[in-house]
DNA sequence: GCAATTCGTTGACCAAAGTCAATAAAGGAG
DNA sequence: CTCCTTTATTGACTTTGGTCAACGAATTGC
């Protein structure tokens, strides 16, 4: 758990209190590598703080899988949109690994929240970094090209180059995998 | 005001007392047409609530503008990401028409937040609201072609096409003039 | 109201990514 | 270890949107 409240303290301290109730609403689950923590059709009424594991978050649109995002051990996992419009997913979310996880429901947030305003702001202050994080993956789409994405990626070291088959990759930025193969041919 | 408080209620409902420390934040500007309510390299501290006319939120890229947004009477004005990592903006924000508009900056909403719960729910379920609605711009990006995209602007009978030149309407799906026009063109 | 700019359309050509197919390389299951 | 499936690469060809240029239509500024 000390990961989790890690992670919160980069937004808010949160008093022993608070931790104790936030902590008292998470519960731990397992999901097996391949395992679906999310259906499409499904309301996505958690987030889930990631121990241990990854996983991609994909839909099928016009008969294909394409992949939104990856996540891994340190992130939060959710349907984000689902969660917050209440509305079915469109996305499923797989376990790429054996995978640990912190889970905590919609109504126990809202509690939280109605019941300490720091887990308020805390709210809102992830709700203003999830903000950031897709739009700067927005600007990415509109602004670079496939291979300047690519180069991002190989730029910043990013995992999904060491951790991601090159398929699920080329998924991530838009491309089929024959393109990301050319990409990377030329050099 | 009251058109404000009227996009308020729909997130939460404001106290008297609580809506009187905001109204009290609420400076009023004017902005005449071609007029830049932020220039790139420039901070954006504030956020505003357009009472009258238009703006285009846009970008040099590449040598050339690209539209990211169009903002009109109702809605709230700010380069967003500028106003919560508090770094110099990459977008310009040019009134279209004469403008009216209600400014708040950020020392003054930080101060609401930590007086009013209820304003920092506000803050949340905005900053929520905004992740959807780029969201779901990416989405149209990832998964949609130029001309689908166009589309949805047909089907939503969107004000872009009735009050927006087209130059600007194709820079905002992303295409060029040429292709918007051939889009149009064909059937 | 007229001239000058800006905007929208169209055509010919180009570039980049997609498609389809063949094959090589890598990984997993037994 | 070997076979079988999955993944990565490469080639030939197609599709889509971009580029450049010309021209007519619509705005705007004086």
């Amino acid at each position: 758990m000390e990961a989790l409240r890690t992670y919160f303290n980069q937004f808010v301290q949160l008093s022993d209190a608070e931790w104790d109730d936030f902590k008292a609403c998470m519960s731990k689950e397992t999901v097996p590598k391949k395992g679906l923590l999310l259906e499409e059709g499904e309301k996505c009424n958690f987030i889930a703080f990631i121990q241990e594991g990854a996983f991609r978050f994909y839909t099928v649109k016009k008969g294909e899988e394409s992949i939104t995002a990856f996540f891994f051990a340190g992130d939060f996992v959710t349907n984000y949109r689902s969660f917050l419009t209440n509305k079915p997913s469109n996305h499923y979310i797989e376990a790429l690994q054996d995978a640990v996880i912190l889970k905590i429901n919609l109504q126990q947030l809202q509690q939280l929240y109605n019941k300490h305003k720091t887990i308020e702001r805390l709210g809102r202050l992830i709700a203003e970094n999830l903000y950031l994080v897709v739009a700067n993956r927005l600007d990415a789409f509109m602004f670079e090209t496939p291979t300047e994405r690519y180069e991002q990626l190989v730029k910043r070291g990013s995992k999904l180059l060491s951790e991601i088959p090159q398929y699920m990759v080329a998924s991530y930025l838009g491309i089929k995998p024959e393109t990301l193969s050319r990409i990377r041919a030329r050099k």
